[in-house]
DNA sequence: AATGAATGAGAGTTCATTCAT
DNA sequence: AATGAATGAACTCTCATTCAT
């Protein structure tokens, strides 16, 4: 019965109710959790009835946090994208890997922790397969063949790409309580220490 | 919310009973996940009822995983204590830190993967506050306490003692997916990585 | 509750459409049973919308299925009804009675597996009133009349009208499995069969 | 999650509950019929909270329409096998098989209006399999097969023994409006008209 | 004439928890 | 010390129906 008409055409208004109700998604996940962002709490938050989010998203719950999920990501990666490729030498990449990251998180906070509470929140399957967890480990790969192509270049001196990709991810993700309960930080100066701290760690 | 009913006295079969139950609860934690984890999943896995779960844990499933969180970190803080105090110089206790915290990650896969999966999967309380993060904020301020005493003792160079603290932890909790899917990684040899990679970011 | 507005004008379109929305009902039926039967199944074959088929049938779901009922009656008892009447002996009209109902069961299978569907599915109102068994109560009475004609004529033996009458009809409706699920079965010579059951329980 | 320990034990209460529960779930399919059978009309009627219904019945609502099936066709069996078995002809051994179980009817209407209903209601599986017709036709095999053996005895005339078996279960199953319906109906003087058919139609 | 959007009522199911025994 | 039985609250999801356009 569910209908999965790939490229199926959307109105105007639908796709305003479905951002509308990919936002309230968000602010719940961002206050409440995983656990905590039910169909209900979502469609009280949107002002709808539980039915109509249904009714946008047919593929249920995994629809919605899906559409979250993908959402974020895809914000992301253009940031980031637009801003490392802007820079020329590898090590000014990996500067602007660094800033606009955290610049995304930022600018961005709601959308990171909702992010991060559907990614860690959404246990393995019963069958013992990740959903997310191929996302990741193909972000760090990516990290990781950056960092190769700077040994490679002779910019980087010598450590374990695959180590130092992962290094960093965990970093940037260890932002995650700082930005929920320290709002305070400054996350520019937080970036530049980051970055510092690369520096050193692949300098030749 | 987790009673502390001072004084209580448990004898000894109850403590087994209780270890027995913790253990089980980490195994259902770090194969099936926060949200896999039922009272009924794990009760199963110890062979007693669910009742029996809430008969030794009265303060409910919240007690169990504070204990399952508490008797993974206790063990951890006594390894990497007595790996940390048994060393003479700041530099040597922060590989002893680092090595050792991999260490415990590589002998105690499981209770690890179970620390993670409460700690990230137990979202906020429906009052807005947070169970577990105070704990890992308290190792981020012991490390940062670390590093700060490195710096004025002149072992260590310079950089922000708070940022180096959550990147060192960030990079250690990232070992969360290799320690899941990666068996075959060598933590020796990442470890060693982590220790290079500190020194080049801590030295003078 | 079947609301017969009284001179109800339809256009000709009107009609048209009812008919189709009819059509797409008897095919989901046919396919999906009463159960799979949903507004929005038969709307999306018909290709039109869910609310098309309520502005159609301005009394739901129970005036289209029971235009589905009332349509396949129809068409059975034109048939029927042609057949009987133009034989003259009653034992002939027996006969007719049988072939030219199985013969309609052959010739219009998802119909009458669509009938079958909604009598059988439709289960009692929350009242405890019961929608078509009236119809099929007077199909049965209607035979035995014709039953009992035969016996006062002293074309037929002695029997009950009533149970040879309902025995009959469960016979031709016990025809459905086959209808369903074997399809090579040869309908006429089915009938052919169930002639001469008949004869035999009918003989003088 | 769904344990299928096959031959686990059962209390003697909770042996109690479960024919507590299958019997509210007859009464409620003979008065509602299968759509009006729910979790939580059959927990009503049973005073106990729908929990209670699945605490017994782990694998839901199949389970529990599944042993009422399994229940009531039990017991139509066993009456039924006990009845034709201690006939010695074949000729006796039809009409035990009809007047037992007609028998079985007028004794057990509520059983049979509920077996029928989940039969009838259970429409085909989306996969388009059907879950009880299998059962059906397997009785109209074994029929066929008594009637067979007739035939090669030469107790029983020239017939089709398919079509007669489906007749003959046809005539039975016909009785369902009457069981709802016409309870003044003397069931035993029906029993005896059936008999009287099928005597004429497998007469040599 | 027809529809997209929305909804309320209710379905089956899961789970932590209570309680008499 | 431990359990079987039972429950209430909450969850995701389905469906016939309404209504403004």
């Amino acid at each position: 019965m569910r209908t999965v008409e790939v490229g199926r055409e959307r109105t105007f208004i639908e796709r305003a109710r479905r951002r509308q109700l990919v936002a309230a998604a968000i602010d719940q996940l961002a206050e409440a959790g995983y656990a905590g962002t039910t169909l209900a709490a979502v469609a009280a938050r949107a002002g709808v009835s539980k039915a109509a989010v249904l009714y946008h998203f047919t593929g249920g719950k995994d629809e919605l946090l899906g559409e979250v999920v993908g959402a974020v990501i895809a914000d992301a990666n253009e940031v980031m994208t637009a801003a490392v490729q802007s820079e020329s030498t590898i090590g000014d990449m990996l500067r602007a890997y660094i800033t606009s990251n955290v610049g995304f998180l930022a600018a961005h906070r709601r959308e990171v922790l909702a992010l991060l509470a559907v990614v860690n929140g959404a246990g393995p399957r019963p069958d013992g397969s990740s959903l997310y967890e191929p996302v990741s480990e193909r972000v760090v790969a990516e990290l990781a063949g950056l960092l190769r192509a700077g040994q490679e270049s002779g910019a980087f001196g010598a450590f374990s790409p695959m180590v130092v990709a992962r290094t960093l991810r965990g970093s940037i993700d260890a932002l995650e309580p700082v930005l929920r309960h320290h709002p305070e930080v400054d996350l520019d100066a937080y970036a530049a220490e980051l970055v510092a701290i690369f520096e050193k760690v692949t300098a030749p």
